[in-house]
DNA sequence: CTTAATAATAGGAATTATTACTATTTAATA
DNA sequence: TATTAAATAGTAATAATTCCTATTATTAAG
């Protein structure tokens, strides 16, 4: 993978947010630095990003975001505020149970909780 | 909610595979029955359906496919030949221990696991 | 430093899944 | 049977993402 000035602004916007960003959102902060950037740079920067293990995508519904957190972990998605937050649940446990009980070899685990976070509690 | 042919058959559909059908896939077989039934149909459906709680939907990556499992369930999902198999993993324990340690009231668990499954293993 | 090779880019077109719109049809019911 | 509003077919529109191609920029070699 060769430099280029592109990637480098879009992986320091990644690692500058909690936001798990979207493309577009990335493609926005990204033309400030970069004003003529296309939308196709952002898409394969990204996907290059992820398979060099440099980012990680999660999909909010039908729609991908992305996370400098490379550690395995989950979201809990607030329906109220859309907020993504990140946590560590899935408890290694599981994975052998899932290989004995399902005989299914477990690689990584995709878990979403959905429900309301503590800004919209009375 | 009046009844209509095409829901009917559309739910028929749905209640009659374990594939995990996409609104496509829903699609193209509710045509062998209803010619000129329409995609709009078929989505305004599967949403009614949805709603009126007789069907689930799941995302698998950024496609929506449809369930008539209705039980709390989770997936593992092959990465060989894409299978989405229903399991029952998520431990209610879980829900107690969101809402102790990040004040998250859950609702809802969306939890797959990625891997291969055991026809593809030697 | 200059050049050659090719990876990466900008810009736009194409694709895919899904939603919106509207005139017409159909189910329910008075 | 006539009325009313929900549902439909067909099509246009939208949103996210991918594809295409001529041009540009990075890297390595001379």
């Amino acid at each position: 993978m060769r430099y280029s000035h592109q990637r480098e602004a879009i992986q320091e916007i990644v690692y500058g947010t909690n936001a798990h960003p979207t493309a577009d959102w990335i493609f926005q902060k990204a033309k400030a630095k970069i004003p003529n950037i296309s939308m196709g740079t952002v898409y394969r920067n990204l996907k290059q990003l992820e398979d060099a293990k440099l980012i990680k995508s999660i999909y909010d519904g039908n729609i991908a975001r992305y996370d400098w957190n490379k550690e395995p972990h989950d979201h809990l998605k607030c329906k109220v505020c859309g907020e993504l937050i990140d946590v560590q649940l899935f408890d290694e446990a599981i994975r052998t149970r899932i290989k004995k009980q399902y005989k299914f070899e477990a690689d990584d685990v995709v878990m979403t909780i959905i429900g309301t976070c503590h800004k919209h509690t009375k």
